[in-house]
DNA sequence: GTGAATCATTCGAGCCGTGAACGATATGAG
DNA sequence: CTCATATCGTTCACGGCTCGAATGATTCAC
């Protein structure tokens, strides 16, 4: 969707704006967390682990909308940076419990202050009102069509 | 971008929500391109031509942000779609210049016409001032952040 | 006229995510 | 208790999408 551009009766368009500028958003987005070695859903992972507690695989992949078998690899490479536990559950030994280790906690902080970097750039020169009234809109947005 | 949930920290976040709205309007939109056969990039070819006049496929490809090769197979099938005519430019024989044709037009409507679709979709139960303030952020963004 | 640059095109490669297997474990019926 | 069935995590092969390098045609600079 940083696709469509002219003709303006598309530029106009609603979607056509959340589109090209979500796009650009997760960029930005994505170029900061790569330096803290990361990809966005690794960031995803972590923050989903830290909203619910302790949470198998299966949970997350449907918290997070992608496939089992994604979370496998996401995992792995976050257990490999000691982000993440894995633990068997005791009551039902087929469920991996993933818990944040406090290397997780700190790499999930410096992902919150990579988005409010991200933030700042995005909104440079924007004036505050502005700003505002744009949080406040897809705050609204986001409320009607995001799960929870 | 569709990534990132939970941990409220990172649900603050503009370039949280705009990623995350954003590909659920760019999802939306193309859903319903989808029906008529294309892809979001074709109608974001179909779009730069109307736009611009008749240009050149690197000429194209600079306006989209995507590789030259890509523009081929684009132009390929909206071609055999009908909605596009190559023409050798006579005065650089190597330059291959596109042009909408009336079929073409009928589909760029056709995709303003999805987009608004969504677009009531996604807006559907947003109160009109809150709407027009996000639409007018969003249009402010894109001014400082999307070329031309 | 000759060599370097530019265009469109083809083709192979990489990344990303999915879905179909599979083994281990759990659950329910008889 | 036992066997059939379902669920979990994991592996792996595949498809979609895009890029970049190589190629051939054409133009440009000198």
């Amino acid at each position: 969707m940083s696709d469509v551009k002219g003709s303006a009766a598309l530029r106009a368009t609603l979607v056509f704006n959340l589109g090209t500028l979500g796009a650009l958003a997760a960029d930005r987005f994505a170029a900061r967390v790569e330096e803290l070695g990361l990809k966005p859903k690794h960031a995803g992972l972590l923050a989903a682990l830290d909203a619910g507690s302790a949470a198998s695989q299966q949970e997350l992949a449907a918290r997070l909308g992608v496939a089992p078998s994604l979370i496998v690899s996401l995992a792995d490479q976050l257990q490999a940076l000691g982000a993440v536990e894995r633990l068997r559950d005791p009551d039902d030994r087929r469920r991996q419990v993933l818990t944040l280790t406090p290397e997780g906690r700190r790499l999930l902080s410096r992902c919150a202050e990579a988005a409010e970097a991200a933030d700042a750039e995005l909104a440079a020169g924007l004036d505050p009102d502005r700003r505002a009234a744009l949080a406040e809109g897809l705050r609204a947005l986001g409320a009607r069509h995001v799960p929870h």
